[in-house]
DNA sequence: TGTATACAAGTTGTATACAATTTTATCAAG
DNA sequence: CTTGATAAAATTGTATACAACTTGTATACA
């Protein structure tokens, strides 16, 4: 019972879509054309389509002439990132509390509970992936077709970011996980009870924890640089 | 000196960008493979990368195994749209304002004067097309990646949707056209002298106003059903 | 040594042929 | 007439061959 190719095509999107979300494949890292349609036994041209969609969510850049490549994450982005991320995750999170039909909370329920599995043993690719479910969730609850291409691509870069700034905690589970966990109870809570301001509120907090556990790696320790320093 | 396949490509790309937001293709209207491969004479692997790249930006729906269709525009879509144009909308004018370069205001100026001329010649594909780049360029000068993505899409459905509610007006302009004119003019004025807080005022000001003009249509004439009515 | 040019190798882009699927037309049975 | 099954036509999806372009390497020249 050998996969349609229409199977392989989607296993081949779903590889690359976890590869580049876990920084499996690095930022600016380029896609093999021949390596990746060998692999998955697909000619370049369902491989090629693969691409292009990929390349329309965000994931990937097409520059002509030269291929593929995953899609860069530079100062700039960050920036960008933050100054957006709040306003359209919490207009995500209020539109989720009013429009969440109860299938969609349990499978948020879901996603919370393999985000708890990851946490408790420790795996940090998996905790990334359950939370950009988790969010996933929250952005087909509030169904609104406008705001949805911002906010995946701004999970695209969430997952990243996360990967990228992640220290390895020694002792156990480090404060902000536990944070970022209960917020997330939390704002099941808010959905299941459609308070869309306090959902939203939580999108905050929820924005405001992710600023300073990435900040704290910014601007790494005090800097208390010597006045006329040039370097 | 006949086109290199490249320029055949965007050629093609932009015509189809150009027939869908003019809706000369309606929505859920299908395009046609071979026809359009031969009126552009590309085969069809370029021609379907074309059609999957406009689906990445929201113009056309594939599905699959039955080819590429305009996207559809709802009641639904509508809802959606006067719920989150206003947001993304006043952000983008926010940072225009805050970060449009020299360069950027320029070419803001010219497309609301290609705006300006189509009011005066009555031509409202014209002047829907020129509203479209004036706001791209509002857009460009915001900057914001993760804003862009759902900006874009609103600005599609929003030349769609003015294309639709347009009422061709007998002697002379519209009110609803010149206050949009005029809008025009205090965003760029508002633009140049760096004034952020005036320039969301002024997007949600342009929103209202559309909103209005879109709303005569939808909830015709003071409508005045009998009670009981089972209509 | 450094730079420029020419050539070779590798990669990307397009066209065409073929396979798979969906749609349409035909016709028989109820 | 309508419904359902079947076959033909049309359309979509994939593979492969070839063309165009980019990149890397070698050699000639300053």
């Amino acid at each position: 019972m050998t996969n349609a190719a229409k199977d392989r095509k989607s296993i081949l999107s779903d590889h690359l879509i976890t590869q580049i979300l876990t920084m499996a494949f690095k930022p600016g890292e380029d896609l093999d054309e021949a390596a990746l349609s060998d692999a998955f036994g697909l000619s370049r041209t369902p491989l090629r389509e693969v691409f292009r969609e990929l390349a329309g969510q965000g994931y990937v850049e097409l520059r002509a002439g030269r291929g593929a490549r995953v899609a860069d994450l530079s100062y700039k982005t960050l920036h960008d990132f933050f100054l957006a991320a709040p306003m359209i995750y919490g207009a995500i999170q209020r539109l989720a509390a009013e429009n969440a039909t109860l299938a969609q909370i349990d499978r948020l329920k879901d996603a919370q509970r393999a985000f708890v599995t990851a946490l408790d043993t420790n795996d940090p690719m998996a905790r990334s992936l359950a939370n950009n479910r988790f969010h996933q969730v929250t952005g087909e609850m509030a169904g609104n077709i406008y705001l949805l291409p911002s906010f995946q691509r701004l999970l695209i870069d969430h997952a990243r970011i996360s990967m990228t700034f992640y220290r390895p905690h020694p002792a156990g589970m480090s404060a902000t996980l536990i944070k970022a966990r209960d917020q997330h109870d939390a704002m099941i809570a808010a959905i299941e009870a459609r308070d869309a301001n306090a959902a939203a509120a939580l999108a905050d907090d929820h924005w405001q924890l992710s600023r300073n556990q990435i900040q704290s790696f910014v601007m790494p320790a005090a800097l208390d640089v010597p006045m006329g320093s040039t370097t």
